[in-house]
DNA sequence: GTGGCTTTGTGAATGTGAGCACAAGCACAA
DNA sequence: TTGTGCTTGTGCTCACATTCACAAAGCCAC
């Protein structure tokens, strides 16, 4: 398949295979079919195999996909071969929550700084890490720092995704409940709990 | 616009447009046009209307919506209009992080109840709730609330959502890294904040 | 080897959602 | 009452995403 634009929803997927091939080679198992992977995740085999094969043949007919070899080519892709560090900004209660989170070591992803605008907080420890000022930020940049994540209130979102744009953060994890204005080569995926909640009603 | 099935990302987008017309009517703004509410949320302006054409005509040509009515009209279809209970399971960091956000309410829903197996934690409190057994479930349903968030680990997540389902909770918000089975008419919907993150790199 | 079984990779078809352009409709002023 | 300006509501078109169906390709047993 060549020449084809890779669509955002099968980008949105990756990590979800990442996820399960981790899984699957704890478990020891060396291949595995779009079959069996669809099961686990839901989905149709179909389209597991076409989101695989935008980015090349994976698989060996007759026998399925290599678990680690797999694993290893789709991290690279999404980049995530190399140690990706992330700023978190706010250290509230969600803010602490995500810091201690175990679940972003699968994708080589690590919350590398914590900042608050707190003063009584500065300083304090939060797991390994000592919550910063912001004025921090202007460091984020030399420490290769160029993710962000925003656990702070709606109304200091947008000051603070000022912030780290400023101090070169290049992708932006928004967890307030509201619109962020960013130049457009920053990337910016929000998640807004209250929302996800709020449609249930109508479908129960 | 007659006969139309109603498209599952107008729904999810819904809220958004309550939560603006509720900030709207505390600016004490009587009527929004399409334009000015596009541009709030960063949509386009026929998005907005084609959305709401769908549950009939809400608005005024030549003025636009008005502000009050149509965020009733619209809690009304996601029956956000009668209050929501939910119960939450899980109360370690990212449980209480939840419990403790005000972000809800706009929406009619209350976290109702909290939920943890851990034995320490039963009868501590957190904000004016008490955290219950898992016992407890059972009660549920008497209590009037049909909704559930999962904030468990992983591997607890399934069981978890078993015990609800089981008590007669009808919506499900998994924040939990796995996929959930549950009878059909259960709603589920996840947040997996490790993949939203995940995929930033690949972008930036 | 060769035949049979399994599974991938992919063009084509189907389904779903977004964006545009414009007619229809309302308010307000003259 | 009529004209002007603005905004809604919506059919149509295009883009994107999912699903299907099948040929191509590898493995294994004999």
């Amino acid at each position: 398949m060549k020449y084809h634009k890779i669509p955002d929803e099968t980008i949105r997927r990756m990590p979800l295979y990442v996820r399960a091939l981790a899984l699957l080679e704890q478990e020891g198992q060396e291949t595995i079919s779009s079959r069996q992977l669809a099961e686990r995740l839901r989905l149709n085999p179909p389209q597991i195999r076409k989101d695989l094969s935008y980015f090349g043949a994976f698989g060996t007919r007759g026998i399925g996909y290599p678990v680690i070899s797999t694993a290893r080519r789709i991290r690279a892709i999404l980049r995530l071969d190399v140690p990706q560090k992330a700023v978190l900004v706010g250290a509230g209660r969600l803010g602490t929550a995500i810091a201690v989170y175990p679940g972003f070591s699968v994708f080589g992803l690590e919350i590398a700084a914590i900042i608050d605008n707190n003063p009584t907080k500065i300083g304090s420890r939060v797991g390994r890490l000592e919550i910063e000022h912001i004025a921090a930020a202007a460091t984020l940049k030399a420490r290769g720092i160029r993710l962000g994540l925003l656990a702070v209130p709606a109304e200091a979102a947008q000051g603070c995704a000022d912030v780290l744009v400023q101090a070169g953060v290049k992708g932006l994890l928004n967890l307030a409940p509201c619109c962020l204005d960013v130049p457009k080569q920053v990337k910016v995926v929000s998640i807004d709990m209250a929302m996800a909640l709020g449609v249930l009603p109508y479908y129960v």
